[in-house]
RNA sequence: GGCCCAUUCGUCUAGUGGUCAGGACGCAAGGUUUUCAUCCUUGAAACAGGAGUUCGAUUCUCCUAUGGGCUGCCA
């Protein structure tokens, strides 16, 4: 039991734009951390350069940034444990490396990859699909523990490419327990002898997150499923460098909704939902689509990325970055894998529009969707439309009438309701209209319910016209308070060009 | 194929050695509403299968099945 400072990671590589498993594994870092007290970092994982992909490590700090879950050390950001992006640590490593050959844990490897990827080849087609280099097959390959030392000194001298590849013992249980799994044991029969450190100078995967997670006082490693069948491996380094091995814990996949597999960058576009927080551009000019270009806001994406694979074990749903940190803990992530839901993210969305007050709503129609309009009235706007919309553009789709005349009008409505005796009842109304002082809400409602009474007319037959006329539509919010906001000079206007419109549709067809 | 991980309504999940197996999304029905949305009420919907342990297993163990991950000088 260590008690030192909490010190999580978020480790991507930057091959790419960050999809949103990716997201939610440095949501839960950002979570623990908080929660603990700690300290969230970013350390940019870089040292396959054959994979750099340009603009994914921006990509990467600009979404983390949307979501609102910035680290307190990374690159661009500083820290006392930099630089935080591995390839300007490429000179660190290989004296770790060198280390475990004089210690006699590691060796060096001479065979090439194609030779490698030969003897593969010959043992699939003889009907074994998994050759590996490991204890059995080290002793008839070209390494610095067959070969006699003169001779591995000289191939050392002459510049000749090699590997280090780890001495994977024979025939010892490796246990290390996970705090979402438990206890995990893995004979080292079973595993290979993973390179360490490649031809090219850097060290793999495996070696440069170790040593970095030592050196920057790592003490929690979460991170995704997927690498639970090395976290042995990461034991044994730890174990062999002398080091005290921090905490795992190994989070469920983020599931494809439709079918089987793990969420890929592709599901998305083709089943209409982003799999990318924000949207990303490919060299080759393609686009995939982003989260934060849907409308969607930050805190409603989160709160459905927390819950995927987590929960507070009460009723509650909705929570805040805040609420998360204070409620989050590795014991209540999930250990299956979790089926993404687009509706429930649709769902989240709706709730937090719904909880944004008017004036928030008006900012962002401004500052987003580039409205120019008197912020009273888009507060007003928001107000009538919110609680029918999801994304701040519906407010604008939906109520579009709101800010211009009707060009067509719904042709249910139209043949539904639009009658005889219509035309005539309408232009009654507008006199009604007209002839009122005040116009607001109340005296259009009360004025409107007299007129029906001396009709002896329902509600339903004439309100949907009064609606028809104005709007265009058949629904909608209140029609008094949207012919209170149109204000009287328009609502006559609109009813006027709306009754000889409407007439000649009906006489058209 | 090998190794590892997992398995409660369609989906995300809660839960316990004895529960009417709970909630949310979605779906359906009804109510409210001029209408749509909201809101309210109700409903359908699950412990993968088989052994074992036990007075009793959804819960513990084992096996099987299914799903997933890994199996690179990728991360």
């Amino acid at each position: 039991m260590s008690t030192s400072p909490v010190r999580v990671r978020f480790a991507p590589s930057p091959t790419g734009p960050l999809h949103m498993g990716g997201v939610r594994t440095a949501l839960y870092n950002y979570l623990f951390a908080k929660k603990n007290k700690g300290t969230f970092i970013i350390r940019i994982e870089d040292t396959d350069q054959t994979r750099f992909v340009p603009g994914a490590q921006e990509y990467i700090m600009d979404a983390l940034g949307w979501c609102g879950i910035m680290p307190t050390e990374g690159p661009g950001i500083g820290g006392d444990y930099g630089p935080y992006v591995q390839s300007e640590r490429k000179e660190l490593y290989r004296p770790f490396a060198e280390q475990l050959v004089k210690e006699e844990k590691a060796y060096y490897a001479f065979d090439s990859s194609e030779e490698l990827d030969q003897m593969r080849e010959k043992a699939k087609a003889m009907g074994m699909p998994n050759w590996q280099y490991n204890h059995i097959t080290r002793t008839s390959l070209k390494n610095s523990l067959t070969l006699p030392q003169d001779q591995v000194d000289a191939l050392l001298q002459s510049g000749a490419p090699y590997v280090i590849r780890m001495k994977m013992p024979r025939n010892e249980d490796i246990r290390f327990e996970d705090i979402i799994r438990g206890w995990v044991v893995v004979n080292t029969n079973n595993l290979d002898d993973k390179v360490l450190f490649k031809s090219d100078g850097m060290p793999t995967y495996h070696l440069a997150n170790i040593v970095d997670d030592h050196l920057m006082k790592i003490s929690h490693v979460i991170r995704g499923e997927e690498w639970l069948p090395s976290a042995p491996l990461h034991v044994m380094l730890y174990r062999a460098f002398g080091w005290d091995v921090p905490q795992f814990a190994h989070l469920p996949l983020l599931l494809r909704p439709d079918g089987n597999g793990k969420l890929s960058k592709r599901d998305g576009d083709r089943l209409g939902f982003p799999v990318f927080p924000t949207d990303w551009t490919t060299s080759e000019g393609e686009l995939y689509s982003g989260y934060r270009e849907k409308g969607y806001f930050p805190e409603a994406f989160i709160n459905m990325l927390a819950f995927l694979g987590w929960n507070p074990g009460t009723p509650q749903e909705i929570f805040s970055l805040d609420e998360l940190s204070s409620a989050f803990t590795l014991e209540r992530v999930s250990k299956a894998g979790a089926k993404f839901d687009p509706d429930k993210t649709r769902w989240y969305q709706q709730q937090y529009l719904r909880n944004y007050s008017n004036t928030a709503l008006a900012e962002l129609l401004k500052a987003q969707l580039g409205r120019t309009e008197d912020t009273k009235l888009l507060e007003e706007v928001c107000g009538m439309m919110k609680e029918r919309a999801t994304f701040i553009q519906d407010i604008l789709s939906e109520g579009s009438y709101l800010f211009e005349r009707p060009v067509e009008y719904d042709e249910q409505t139209v043949t539904k309701k639009w009658k005889e005796d219509s035309a005539g009842l309408m232009t009654e109304w507008i006199e009604i209209l007209n002839s009122l002082s005040e116009f607001t809400q109340e005296p259009i409602e009360n004025a409107f319910k007299e007129f029906i009474q001396s009709k002896t007319l329902g509600i339903g037959a004439v309100l949907p016209l009064f609606r028809l006329l104005i709007t265009g539509t058949g629904t909608g919010p209140s029609m008094f308070e949207i012919a209170q906001f149109l204000g009287k000079e328009e609502c006559i206007a609109r009813l006027k060009t709306g009754i000889n419109t409407v007439e000649a549709l009906k006489t058209n067809t």
